[in-house]
DNA sequence: CATATTGGTATCCTATAGGTTACTGATATC
DNA sequence: GATATCAGTAACCTATAGGATACCAATATG
């Protein structure tokens, strides 16, 4: 699909989609503390903190229902539970890397008279 | 500056930034709205709508003092007020381009089981 | 047998984003 | 002289994001 073939209101659209994905307090935090390797709940909460645990269960599961990340129950008794990042997510990075860019840039420019 | 020289905290830090600029209801629609030509409130206005007079007022402020939007008052008596889209906003079109991008494939990427 | 750890949930609270309606004081139009 | 238009502002309300604290049931550890 080409760029020229969508709206305004589509591409607003796709822009919100994004941003409601990824924006809010935790997001990027859960999924790097995933990334580095906090695979248990306690451990991304440890990693994160001063999240809640409230706060936490409820990005996690947004996370996942967005398959940014995968949630695997071992043993449910046991409550062996596992949070991996997709490889899905990887398709972020550039998104990612091209927001550090720009807010990097900003906070220069912001702070320029 | 190389990427990296930044600490994951830093990384953080400047994704928020990014995020806290270009999010929210508005923000997009508003400069939008102006690139293509609404240079008056009540143009922008109307353009935007539903947004109320209050909230787009104070996104304007927002993206003045950001730098990406500029105002200019011609007569302040007879209120002759525009706004136009700063060069400075133009650095922003690769990462909406990415958003857009983004958010396109991830609605496909939901709709699949 | 008591305590800690596991992955959460329940209840309640606060702060922020955004919405609604009405209004201003000056010029311009009918 | 009444009404509309201009760029907003004031006062108030609602909805959502996020924070604080306590708790659960099961297994593991002292």
């Amino acid at each position: 699909m080409k760029d020229k073939e969508l709206t305004i209101d589509q591409k607003i659209k796709y822009v919100q989609d994004t941003l409601f994905v990824i924006s809010g307090k935790w997001k990027l935090p859960i999924l790097i503390a995933i990334n580095q390797g906090c695979y248990r709940f306690r451990d991304i909460h440890r990693s994160v903190l001063p999240i809640s645990t409230r706060v936490l269960s409820k990005e996690l599961k947004d996370l996942e229902q967005n398959k940014l990340v995968i949630r695997t129950v071992y043993d449910a008794l046991s409550k062996t539970v596992e949070y991996t990042v997709s490889p899905y997510c990887k398709s972020l990075k550039p998104l990612v890397d091209e927001m550090i860019k720009w807010g990097q840039n900003h906070r220069r420019k912001i702070s320029e008279k």
